[in-house]
RNA sequence: GCCCCCAUCGUCUAGUGGCCUAGGAUACCGGCUUUUCAUGCCGGCGACAGGGGUUCGAGUCCCCUUGGGGGUACCA
């Protein structure tokens, strides 16, 4: 049939000029369900897909899966777009954006998801179960009590369409399912390779639940097809739904899109990273991890870092460096230098991340960071009141170490620290920032010169370090503050300079090296040993706080001996 | 239990049959710098899970074992 060759291949050549000439987008997407904020490896799998969006120039969607309204939570959205926000990864069609696929709710595209649906009743691809979910229950524990595997088994003779429908008007809970083929079936993954599941393991699964809404392998199929989605990229816990995906989209004729299936990622300990990790390490009293996008924020991160730590979690430009900017990633990004290994999530190294990235972005890039971080703590620290260090309880060890250098402030009801800094000059800022050169994420700029920023009398002198510069030897420390407050009040010039000529000289003047100075100094000015340089500091702070705090200092003495 | 995926330093990884005496990063250890903290600089420790094949040659290919992980919902 030489005619039908060519016919063949005519079509085909023009197919393919087609595509030469209009390439088809890449379309990918992100589909959050509304629980909460966004967690970590959500995070990861939508650096993937915007990377490859922004790769080859194709579209990155969002779309919000809400179809299960009894784990919806109210705010959730605004805070997963606030996240993605903070991360630097915009979107091209999904809320806020439009687009001209939406709506991008899945809550609001229920008509669509009911026409696909009849589509399948009619062709017998599909058909209305009746089991309760206590009866699905029932048979799963009597198949478990009996050690046997349960599978549902289709009904025999399937309910018909009429019967299915009249059972729901009687308002008897009833369910829509899709019939599986019979066959294997086999996913080709662009990083797993072929991946065949048996046919005996692929049951009949809920495609419309009692409440008429779509599950998620429904609702995501039929938007997946809707929205021109070219690659899946997604996590590895969702390899085993990828089959049922596929014979679906053979049922409804679709084409399935290209699968990429992502290396989960663990704690350190290899559990999941779950969001009550956090809820458990504060019952035992730990800092709770960070688990979710908002979290790290909350910590003091980069998003820079973050970005950057996240995208080598199963991900590797294959150079022996591994510290890029967006840009650079994007430019570097393809998905078969994606692995397959499961990775740990190590926040020490995010942390050396962190603190090279702060070193290295632009000065106003890190004070626009650095406001962001102290506003999120604002926020979430509201002003504390004397309640604020517990009913002093049963205090023994733990509590009592973490006490002095913990970051409490004096019993007023004083606005938090973060949120005096929030609100304070950006050259003053800026000058921080520099002077605490080498932090690894901002609370450390807080501990280090939070002092800057509270009220002289609020200092809180650590015994510890009290006991160490100041009291040993006699109470030398205190003598050599009398003395140096002598003199700094006779300064005129407050500069760093002048600063440092005068405290060399006395350290010539009586033998003794810097340290025994500057310790002596940070205790009375910070209440603490931890500060900039403390030239550096006594400039900052002025001369009538550095004087009135050392006066404080000295005067504190007899009241702790 | 059943189905599926995975396997290089503690951790993230490079490695696509000879370039591997296995590279980088981080952590850890040591030294130097230093006014505290944090940096910075230099050096060190440290891995191909085990067993069989294939091949002149295997971290790289195949099989088994072991280990880890995922799935097994009217969740997504």
């Amino acid at each position: 049939m030489p005619a039908g060759t060519h016919v063949t291949t005519t079509r085909l050549a023009s197919w393919m000029t087609e595509t030469v000439d209009k390439k088809p987008r890449v379309r990918v997407r992100f589909a959050p369900s509304p629980t909460g904020y966004l967690h970590i490896g959500g995070a990861r799998t939508v650096l993937f897909n915007w990377l490859l969006a922004r790769k080859t120039g194709g579209a990155f969607i969002l779309r919000i899966e809400d179809t299960d309204r009894t784990r919806h939570v109210g705010d959730s959205v605004r805070k997963i777009l606030d996240d993605l926000r903070w991360l630097g990864l915009d979107w091209d069609e999904g809320p806020e954006a439009g687009g001209e696929f939406g709506p991008y709710f899945q809550s609001q595209r229920l008509d669509t998801y009911d026409a696909h649906l009849d589509r399948l009743l009619q062709s017998g691809d599909a058909y209305y179960a009746m089991e309760t979910p206590e009866e699905l229950a029932a048979m799963r524990e009597k198949a478990r009590a009996e050690k046997r595997d349960f599978s549902y088994s289709r009904p025999d003779p399937l309910p018909t369409i009429e019967q299915g429908k009249a059972a729901r008007d009687a308002g008897r809970p009833v369910v829509v399912r899709f019939k599986m083929p019979g066959t294997d079936i086999t996913v080709v993954d662009e990083i797993l390779g072929e991946v065949t599941m048996p046919a005996d393991t692929l049951e009949d699964f809920v495609i419309q639940k009692a409440d008429r809404f779509p599950t998620y392998h429904f609702a995501c199929v039929v938007d997946d097809e809707l929205m021109e989605i070219t690659h899946v990229l997604r996590g590895q816990e969702h390899l085993m739904n990828t089959p049922k995906h596929v014979a679906m989209q053979r049922a409804l004729g679709f084409a399935a899109p290209l699968y990429a299936h992502l290396p989960i990622i663990f704690n350190m300990d290899g559990s999941k990273m779950s969001k009550r990790d956090k809820e458990k390490a504060i019952k035992r009293g730990e800092t709770p991890p960070e688990i979710e996008v908002h979290d790290f924020r909350a910590s003091g991160y980069l998003p820079e870092a973050i970005i950057n730590f996240i995208s080598l979690l199963g991900w590797s430009p294959g150079a022996d460096r591994e510290q890029f900017t967006l840009e650079e990633t994007v430019s570097l990004f393809s998905v078969d230098r994606i692995g397959k290994t499961n990775a740990k999530f190590d926040r020490e190294k995010l942390i050396a991340f962190n603190r090279d990235w702060a070193g290295k972005v632009a000065p106003d890039r890190l004070l626009a960071a650095f406001r962001d971080y102290l506003s999120v703590c604002a926020a979430s620290n509201p002003p504390t009141g004397p309640d604020d260090i517990d009913g002093a309880g049963p205090g023994d060890g733990p509590a009592d170490r973490a006490a002095p250098d913990s970051d409490r402030r004096g019993g007023a009801a004083e606005a938090p620290v973060e949120a005096v800094m929030a609100n304070a000059d950006a050259a003053v800022l800026r000058r921080v920032l520099e002077l605490c050169a080498g932090f690894r994420t901002f609370p450390d700029v807080v501990k280090k010169a939070g002092f800057l920023f509270v009220s002289d009398d609020a200092i809180e002198f650590d015994p510890k370090a009290v006991k160490k510069v100041l009291a040993k030897n006699d109470g030398a420390g205190y003598a050599l503050l009398d003395e140096l407050l002598l003199k700094l009040e006779g300064v005129t010039d407050w500069s760093v300079g002048a600063l440092e000529a005068l405290i060399n000289r006395v350290c010539d003047e009586k033998g003794i090296k810097l340290g025994n100075i500057a310790q002596p100094l940070r205790v009375a000015v910070t209440g603490g040993t931890i500060s900039p340089s403390i030239f550096e500091s006594l400039e900052m702070l002025g001369k009538v706080r550095t004087t009135a705090r050392i006066r404080r200092c000295v005067e504190s003495r007899s009241a702790d001996v």
